[in-house]
DNA sequence: ATAGGGTTAG
């Protein structure tokens, strides 16, 4: 039993004079208890669980006996322990009535439907006509269909539909919104505008549940026309209104539309409350205007949790990460707490800057908020491990999670795939497809490209063109750019422009970039060169194109067609971004720019650069000198070669950390053939794992061996 | 006279 057994209390007065609401002194002599009705709606409302209960405790020792038996007391009771929370307790003193109404059956369903139990509600809907021969009215209508709602139950929301039609409850503007809020919720938009069309009558909440289902539901353009609409139609918009609106500019990406949204807001008398203006903050963030973001920010008088981890967010979307973090501590030192989309979002920017050792941090942080369990927060932490370096720790999180939705599966798949962890990939999809969480667009993405690291063809082409379809996926870019990848690597490069060829799909650079790339792992020159030409004219300003094209001539140390190529970007003006690598040791990140010699220990580390060189060679090491400018001799290409950034960083880690770490290095492009075969070598010499990210993907050093398997 | 209902920010 719940409930401890009422006992009443010594002194009723004196404890109830302590409620400021309670104390009547100009009422005379009559009890605290006289008015107990209107006594438990105040403790309902007030969420007040003690005096609501000494009120019961009153009503059952009271000299009028039974009180509890008389049905308005027991629907006040009833309405007051689900209005608290207790359920089971408001359901006990349902099943004990001799007699119930309506409103019983109404105060108990509303209980349930806000005690997150849905289902319960649809059961009590069909029992109250066969136990108590009553027939729902338009409050049971309503609560009926917000269960519906909640539950995505369209099917059973469909028969209410019905219900109410046939006793002719839907003219209550109520019962018409439920309805409406009922369609939209279980993505039926049609149904929800075929009511507000056909029902007579409509009000701001009509609209509100008409737009806010658009576009939580992506449709964006048919938002737009609903607003455009309601503009027309209906002028008094309430705070929903204005949520709804800023919501949809944001995921618009359209700061126009935001603007005047934001201005026709400012024209009316709305009090902006939290709720509001955290959605402006958003909104400004979401279009690219960090300024106005943090100006509305700034002018803010009331802000809470949401408004502080809208603005992180905020700098977060914009590239903005320290910002980002800093703010974490401007926020603690004002005394709000962090909440869940606090650590999210904080995650998801030490992510963005590989800083592991600041995702340990927050990771104890979480451990002991007690944040942990929350699916938002493990899916951010298992991107985080896994963008930064540590597959193992990702997997740790991924294996405590309790509740797993799409984007933990995802997150896991797709970083064992990142790894190189092709098996592990498709064994963790396989474990999804037992699990309740059903695949979706982006679950293909890992596995096709866990697909690719394998060179399983077949099952790629499977999933592509049988497995996806069955689960009504439709395959977009992404996926058919995983399946250029999957045939090249798998050396069918003939196949895969063949099948880009044949394909109807818009392809952009990454696509036919993967293409070059894999023709320049495969030392196919010749195709390499054509389709690199063919993408230059595609897309004259990508460096990436560039960079291989020239690659390729220099492996067939032509030269001419080297100078050709850097002779374009220059007169093009396409820079190759300078090679930047970093790595953390201990609280503090290295940065290591290419044939640099800033950082304070240049010497020792150019030093143990060349001792590391020295030691590789006899293992077989030859510095590619065809990965420099041709202009330069070739004992000076050796040296460029050990001045890259990725070196020098491994050699730093190598001088700094104890012998049994591992070193984790991250860099700003792809990581370079010469730098890759060293690395291999000089895991297996230093019997280090080196791991290293690169703008692509993570190599694992190991043993004289890389997870990529020497294509990347 | 009296008890019960729909939309909402990161």
């Amino acid at each position: 039993m719940a409930m401890p057994t009422p006992r009443p209390p010594r002194n009723p007065r004196a404890l109830l004079s302590y409620v400021p609401f309670l104390f009547k002194p100009n009422r005379g002599s009559s009890s605290p208890f006289a008015d107990p009705i209107k006594l438990l709606k105040k403790s309902a409302e007030t969420k007040n669980l003690r005096i609501g209960k000494l009120v019961h405790a009153h009503l059952i020792t009271s000299t009028q006996a039974s009180k509890t038996q008389d049905v308005f007391h027991a629907n006040s009771l009833i309405n007051f322990y689900a209005k608290c929370g207790d359920i089971s307790i408001a359901r006990q003193l349902f099943d004990q009535m001799s007699e119930r109404n309506i409103v019983s059956w109404s105060a108990l369903m509303a209980g349930y439907l806000h005690n997150g139990l849905a289902l319960e509600v649809l059961v009590l809907f069909k029992q109250m006509f066969s136990v108590d021969n009553l027939r729902p009215n338009e409050y049971i209508f309503a609560i009926a269909l917000a269960s519906c709602s909640v539950s995505g139950r369209i099917e059973e929301g469909k028969q209410c539909h019905g219900y109410v039609l046939k006793s002719g409850l839907e003219f209550h503007q109520y019962v018409k919104n439920a309805l409406i809020h009922m369609y939209s919720r279980c993505s039926d938009v049609e149904g929800a505008i075929w009511v507000l069309n056909t029902l007579p009558g409509y009000d701001v909440v009509s609209y509100n549940s008409v737009i806010n289902g658009l576009v939580e539901l992506g449709y964006l353009k048919e938002a737009l026309e609903a607003t455009a609409r309601m503009a027309s139609e209906y002028k008094a918009w309430d705070n929903v209104t204005y949520i709804s609106l800023f919501g949809l500019s944001a995921r618009l990406k359209d700061l126009n539309l935001g603007k005047q949204v934001h201005g026709q807001m400012l024209k009316s008398d709305l009090d902006c409350d939290v709720f509001v203006s955290s959605a402006i903050v958003d909104m400004y963030g979401k279009c690219g205007n960090i300024l106005n973001a943090r100006k509305v920010f700034d002018c803010l008088q009331d802000r809470n949790v949401v408004s502080w981890t809208a603005l992180m967010a905020a700098y977060f979307q914009n590239g903005c990460f320290e910002e980002a973090l800093n703010l974490f501590s401007v926020m603690e030192v004002e005394d709000f707490m962090p909440n869940e989309y606090t650590f999210a979002v904080l995650l998801n920017s030490s992510a963005s800057l590989s800083a592991l050792r600041l995702g340990d941090l927050l990771h104890a942080r979480i451990k002991k908020s007690g944040f942990k369990g929350h699916t938002i927060v493990g899916n951010a932490l298992i991107i985080m491990y896994s963008k930064s370096g540590n597959i193992k720790g990702a997997n740790k999180v991924f294996s405590d999670l309790i509740f797993r939705d799409s984007v933990t599966w995802n997150a896991m798949i797709s970083g064992y795939s990142h790894h190189g962890l092709g098996k592990e990939a498709l064994d963790l999809f396989q474990d999804m497809l037992t699990s309740v969480v059903s695949p979706n667009y982006v679950t293909f993405i890992g596995v096709l490209s866990a697909c690719a690291h394998l060179g399983l063809v077949q099952e790629g082409l499977y999933y592509l063109n049988h497995l996806m379809r069955k689960m009504g996926i439709e395959p977009g870019l992404e996926h058919y750019t995983c399946i250029v990848g999957l045939l090249s690597r798998a050396g069918l490069l003939d196949e895969a422009e063949n099948f880009m060829r044949s394909t109807p799909v818009k392809w952009d650079v990454i696509a036919w970039r993967t293409l070059v790339n894999a023709c320049h792992v495969l030392r196919n020159y010749g195709l390499g060169k054509r389709i690199a030409e063919s993408v230059m004219l595609m897309d004259p300003h990508d460096v990436g194109t560039y960079i291989l094209l020239s690659n390729m001539y220099a492996k067939e140390s032509r030269w001419d067609g080297v100078v050709k190529i850097w002779k374009l970007m220059r007169e093009r003006n396409i820079k190759k971004e300078p090679g930047v690598s970093w790595l953390e040791i201990r609280n503090i990140t290295h940065v290591f720019v290419s044939e640099d010699n800033k950082h304070p220990e240049s010497s020792q580390i150019y030093e143990k650069v060349g001792e590391l060189l020295a030691k590789i060679k006899p293992l077989g090491y030859v510095p590619n000198i065809a990965a420099v400018l041709h202009d330069v001799e070739d004992e000076q290409k050796e040296n460029y070669l050990s001045y890259h950034s990725e070196k020098l960083a491994i050699a730093y880690g190598l001088m700094k950390t104890p012998s049994e770490a591992s070193i984790r290095v991250i860099k700003n492009l792809r990581m370079c053939d010469d730098c890759h075969s060293a690395a291999k070598l000089i895991s297996k010499v230093t019997n280090r794992v080196i791991i290293v990210r690169d703008a692509n993907r993570f190599h694992h050093f190991q043993d004289g061996c890389c997870s990529c398997a020497d294509y990347w």
